[in-house]
DNA sequence: TACTATGCATCAATTACATCA
DNA sequence: GGTGATGTAATTGATGCATAG
């Protein structure tokens, strides 16, 4: 999922955006575009590299999926009919909202715990992929006067002044760890899954990136009754968790990986026996010119290349006797060529026989 | 334009505490 | 009730980036 966000300035469309309509230029404010771009599994599983390198990186990627755009422009009484098919609301803006004249909710609402249902789930999750930067909670977002923001970015101040002379009470005595409620932890989790830190880690202007980073973490703070550094240190800690669980999961794959290489090598070792004992027990093949036995290791045929005392070679080819070992794993094999083609075989045994 | 200070975010490592068996 | 294991909230220090002067 890209997202392409701008405070202001919409001159500069994204590149992504270039098939949306185009907004007339009095509606420019606040514009939004989401499109499909994020690699689910990616994205989730938080390969944990930089920011900029994650995006340097989507943004080579070109979306084949229509891009979404958001027009995040005081409504309009007339629905606009290129209006993104899906309204999206940042719960974290909810409290400085202009209210939706479609909607019956009262504006400045913010959103209820309670309300963060199934419902609301699957609302979410049918407007935007589970990893998208979209949440799934309804976001409903837009941007006023240049004034109108600066009293956010003001109201941002007054809430840091607000969470640093609290911190600095707590500093004064001892700390105490307190247990986050379930329905705080799930709601986090939610959040967490949309995106993993509060910084959607998109290339936003640093005033509009500043801007939603603030919102989204002090909305969630004051939502769940807790310090914007709780919500600051909770991301941070349940990134560390998610690393931790990847690392496990590459540790035993890695595990499974060993134990079936070891597996293989002593077939082949087995394998080996085998063939010396036979050569031993049928000396007949000893007056066979040179022979150069390789196998496949995709198909795992067996070739036979001989060298007659002419010069001349023949190759022939025949499937292996020995059973294939089972593999569990889905990583493309370091073989990749059809049996067409040529390809460096695993030399099984080379030598007179 | 280069340099420096500052602010803010992230991460890794660690500590400290709460809970449970 | 004491204790060790475990999970996790919180702290600390290093680093990178953007911005202002």
């Amino acid at each position: 999922m890209e997202l392409a966000l701008t405070l202001g300035d919409t001159s500069k469309p994204f590149k992504f955006l270039d098939k949306t309509p185009r907004l007339s230029s009095k509606d420019l404010g606040f514009c939004m575009g989401l499109g499909s771009g994020f690699p689910a599994a990616t994205r989730s599983q938080d390969k944990l590299g930089s920011h900029e390198s994650n995006y340097q990186d989507d943004e080579r990627r070109v979306s084949s999926d229509p891009p979404l755009q958001l027009d995040l422009l005081p409504f309009s009484p007339v629905p606009r009919r290129h209006q993104a098919p899906s309204k999206i609301r940042f719960p974290w803006l909810a409290d400085n909202l202009v209210s939706d004249p479609g909607s019956t909710e009262a504006p400045g609402r913010g959103f209820d715990v309670n309300r963060l249902s199934m419902d609301d789930a699957d609302e979410g999750a049918a407007i935007s992929s589970p990893n998208s930067a979209a949440s799934s909670f309804q976001m409903d977002f837009a941007i006023r006067s240049g004034s109108d923001r600066k009293r956010d970015l003001e109201a941002i101040d007054a809430e840091r002044a607000s969470s640093r002379a609290s911190d600095d009470e707590e500093n004064g005595s001892t700390r105490k760890k307190l247990r986050l409620s379930k329905e705080q932890s799930a709601f986090l989790e939610e959040s967490f899954k949309e995106h993993n830190t509060l910084n959607p880690g998109l290339a936003l202007n640093e005033v509009s990136l500043s801007f939603i980073m603030q919102k989204q973490k002090l909305a969630l703070a004051k939502q769940l009754n807790l310090r914007p550094r709780q919500v600051e240190v909770w991301f941070q800690n349940r990134r560390a968790r998610t690393k931790l669980k990847q690392t496990e999961v590459d540790c035993e794959y890695l595990k499974r990986c060993c134990e079936t290489l070891t597996e293989e090598n002593r077939r082949l070792q087995k394998e080996l026996q085998e063939l010396r004992a036979l050569k031993t027990s049928q000396p007949f093949y000893m007056q066979l010119p040179a022979t150069t036995l390789t196998m496949c290791p995709s198909c795992e045929r067996v070739a036979t290349t001989t060298t007659s005392s002419s010069g001349t070679t023949t190759t022939t080819t025949t499937p292996s006797t020995t059973t294939t070992t089972s593999t569990t794993f889905s990583k493309p094999r370091l073989f990749p060529l059809s049996h067409g083609q040529l390809h460096p075989p695993t030399k099984l045994l080379h030598g007179s026989l």
